[in-house]
DNA sequence: GTCGGTGCAAAGCCTTTGCAAAAGC
DNA sequence: GCTTTTGCAAAGGCTTTGCACCGAC
């Protein structure tokens, strides 16, 4: 559904700037911490204040069109493609991200989940450890 | 490994604080946040510094008797039981966490990652959604 | 015209940092 | 005794809040 219906559903109203933090969001290959989309914002449209941006992000969230998750100490921020959930490998040498695609990983989860009777609405996974390059140039533990 | 040799294999020195804080998480059922740590010290043996509670739980981290993990705008620590890897079910309602053993999930992530050229040291995962209990009292999306 | 949204400035909260005193090895 | 740790106080960074004005409906 476009962001003017999913506003609507929801009750929110429907303004630039809504448009605009999404805008960027879909524009960006990856995801974006709340000070980049600023940042972006201000580069390529107009500077918009810090409060809406945050203010946006959670109605956007609440809305269901992105997501976030925290990685280390940054929160980020993507738009959300119905049936494309992928979680985060995060090199703890290096700090690339590589998305994967957790299809099989979400079932067993929400099995299990179920099991404790629960009803899964979203998974969050992060995995941490040492990517293809980090792995062959034998970087140690965490240079920083 | 007790830690006080896990602390000299790391070279770093045996104190007192660092035992209670490993203490107070080991006496704890659940995992704390750094605040939390912070009181359960000051009620229950002697106040400690909020720099020295940080600096300890890295330390902790560090050597692996602890793990952290984010939850919402928290973070919490536990004590790191060999073998006994679990991640966090959410409810989205009354945000009770329920712990859940992954051993399933935590293979077929391995696996995944691995086709990424990963090589994975900790998964953490994070799923939320409506407890049981939430379901049956037909809980809306969430009440705060 | 009403009610929600935005911008601004200021506060809040958790966490980190610099430095001197204290403690471990 | 030399080096790490601690405690303290202050700063830092990200995020939230209060309020007046503006804008969507």
């Amino acid at each position: 559904m476009s962001l003017t219906q999913e506003l609507k559903t929801h009750g929110y109203r429907n303004t630039a700037q809504r448009a605009l933090i999404l805008q960027v969001l879909e524009n960006s290959q990856e995801h974006l911490t709340a000070a980049q989309i600023a940042d972006a914002l201000e580069q390529r449209y107009v500077p918009l204040n810090r409060s809406t941006v945050y203010r946006t992000l959670e109605t956007l969230l609440d809305i269901g069109m992105i997501k976030s998750s925290r990685m280390g100490r940054l929160t980020y921020y993507e738009v959300l493609h119905a049936g494309e959930n992928h979680h985060h490998l995060v090199c703890t040498s290096c700090h690339t991200t590589v998305h994967v695609h957790g299809e099989d990983t979400d079932a067993v989860l929400t099995r299990e989940a179920a099991a404790a009777g629960f009803e899964v609405s979203e998974v969050e996974i992060l995995v941490s450890g040492l990517c293809h390059d980090c792995q062959v140039k034998g970087t140690g533990p965490s240079p920083a």
